[in-house]
DNA sequence: GCTCTATGCGCAACCGATTGCCCAATATCA
DNA sequence: TGATATTGGGCAATCGGTTGCGCATAGAGC
């Protein structure tokens, strides 16, 4: 073992980064004191440790992550999986996580599943491979039937924006059932009594939940569920052009507003409403859900409910956090906030009209 | 050295990952034998193979990248650099280099530096200790003046989206000034004389070759360049909020049409001119640069200059792989295109009305 | 002057893979 | 039948760090 690395005096300096053996070489002390230097080990002399510290900076060494993470048995980094990075909902989510680990010495590796089955399951082995000390999911399709692929995670796992995702599973998530019926009633307060329900086609579990909250909103308010209300596109494309699709048939069941499953889909149903010359919100009421960048942007602003997006992600990092220090942290269950704009308005009937004019 | 390992044997199965030491222990083979049956070598013969794949299966083994990249100095990951990854931009970008790379067998780290130079650098360094096999940069803050950080890049480097980033450095951009080139010749072939520039002070390398397509847009038409009609944010902000900034004194000089540095801009103008009722393109025609997914859900919808993000992302990947295999790659730039949409319309001055009426 | 305890550092095992080289057993060939 | 390939695997070094423990040297206590 004496030869250990001994090849290295030899090497091609230039192809090689610089290891501890080499400043050990060149200080005339042991790897393990270049090591221990470097993490400030107060064993080591005040003196010798400058000088190493000093020696390791005019090398320009780099310390190898895969090295000291086989050793330690941590990598530092936390794997996140989600469904498109070009979704407007996840940049803000993202920059909550990071923004929590890089203070704690994490960093995230970002891995999407184009939402596609396989390469969330693909993804998830990259990470396990990879050793990454913690996972935390958003939008995944693999909690729509079986959860069984997380569910034998070895490392810590949180799960956001799925309420419940299974049995010992640690969430953050935005209460779709309360946020959808803030938006509806809203709407209904505002006078309307035929308000539409425009879903998407791959969240189903979301949109179960705001479904649900749309109901209990109606329900609440002692109006009927017309089916005609509800659309459901058939088959699975851009969110934007499900609100677009909805119009007519919504139109044509006589909805005098509309409650989009998120604001993608309102903006595409806005798009619809000025290319067949339906005035937002005279003609028509429309209110999103998410509150996305663009949200405030589009003409007339959008109506909508807002997830606090940054947040989400930061209170999932530390959920994350406080289960890598072993700890138990409960759930939590966030309120979306009613961000009312421009899109939604009093309903005038025939008769209002008549004793108003 | 025989007792390397030998302690697994008593360990906590469950907190442990399996290696192939124990693998190798119950397959009574030795731990070369397994690596070489997992790799499908040709030197294991058929049946030890099979017997050995099958016990890793069934153990539920789950090989550790660490290991194998400090042993093969290879860590089959890219670096990606970014400046936000909340901005419209970014996102089909990366999943072009996505793509690229997973069916190359690579993974992409994603990290961002929140336009700040010092994190950029933190980036840069945090993907040099995980060594990294390529770094791709995509908005940097660090070409702005000098580039040296990445100069000394001992790994692969591609820049996307910054013509001439450096000496012997590669990249692969769309080409700013003949994309604006083709916006503003758009414009004045409407009769437009009179054209603003919004420019956005984040990206002053690209917004300068942007500015120089304007000017040689109206060189070339023998129009003046008036500086009034140069919007330049003094404070940094949002870039929404620049193009709705930039309305009023625009209108002020008398613009009738303006090119917006990007989308994001030309939608914030869009929006303040709606609340000014200023009827686009009726009263002034806008176009933007990008022609991020939003651009067609604006309303009017937005006429702009497309990038082709998506290849840029393959394209940037792919130069990659070709530097990884020692090959020589050639620069790229790619062209825009006009993409007309409802922002734009022709100008008709007094006189045309009057003989038009 | 002689133990006793810090202080400062080195030894060597270890993390979990890969791989050049050696060697035994069997197959092939003359 | 003896010599030579061929086949199938094992040994042990190696990647670049971390860390428990041992061992000098030196100052402290009496």
């Amino acid at each position: 073992l004496v030869q250990r690395n001994s090849f290295r005096l030899g090497r091609n300096v230039d192809a090689m980064p610089i290891s501890i053996y080499d400043i050990a070489k060149i200080a005339g002390v042991s790897p393990s004191t270049v090591s221990r230097a470097l993490e400030d080990h107060p064993r080591i002399g005040a003196e010798t440790k400058k000088r190493i510290q000093d020696l390791a900076r005019e090398m320009g060494y780099i310390p190898s992550t895969a090295a000291r993470s086989l050793a330690t048995r941590k990598t530092w980094t936390i794997g996140m999986v989600l469904a498109s990075i070009s979704d407007p909902f996840m940049g803000r989510v993202i920059e909550g996580v990071e923004q929590v680990a890089i203070e704690a010495g994490f960093n995230v590796f970002i891995s999407t599943s184009q939402n596609d089955r396989q390469r969330e399951i693909d993804v998830i082995e990259m990470l396990q491979k990879r050793r990454v000390d913690g996972i935390i999911v958003l939008a995944s399709h693999l909690f729509d039937r079986s959860s069984w692929f997380y569910d034998r995670s070895k490392v810590p796992l949180v799960v956001i924006n799925e309420q419940h995702p299974g049995k010992n599973m640690h969430f953050v998530a935005v209460d779709d059932i309360h946020g959808t019926r803030l938006a509806v009633e809203h709407l209904i307060s505002l006078g309307h009594r035929r308000i539409g329900y425009v879903s998407i086609p791959n969240r189903p579990k979301s949109n179960q939940f705001r479904f649900k909250g749309y109901q209990e909103a109606l329900t609440a308010a002692a109006l009927p569920l017309d089916p005609t209300l509800i659309f459901t596109p058939h088959t699975i494309e851009d969110h934007a052009q499900v609100g677009a699709a909805s119009l007519e048939p919504l139109l044509a069941s006589g909805a005098t507003a509309v409650f989009c499953y998120n604001d993608t889909a309102a903006i595409g149903l806005l798009t619809a409403c000025y290319k067949n010359g339906i005035s937002v919100p005279e003609n028509l009421s429309v209110i999103g859900f998410d509150d996305i960048d663009m949200a405030a942007y589009t003409l007339p602003a959008l109506t909508t409910i807002r997830q606090p997006r940054f947040e989400l992600g930061q209170r999932a990092m530390h959920m994350m956090l406080a289960l890598l220090e072993g700890e138990e942290p409960e759930n939590q269950t966030l309120a979306g906030q009613l961000v009312v704009r421009q899109t939604t308005t009093p309903f005038l009937d025939q008769k209002q009209l008549e004793s108003a004019g």
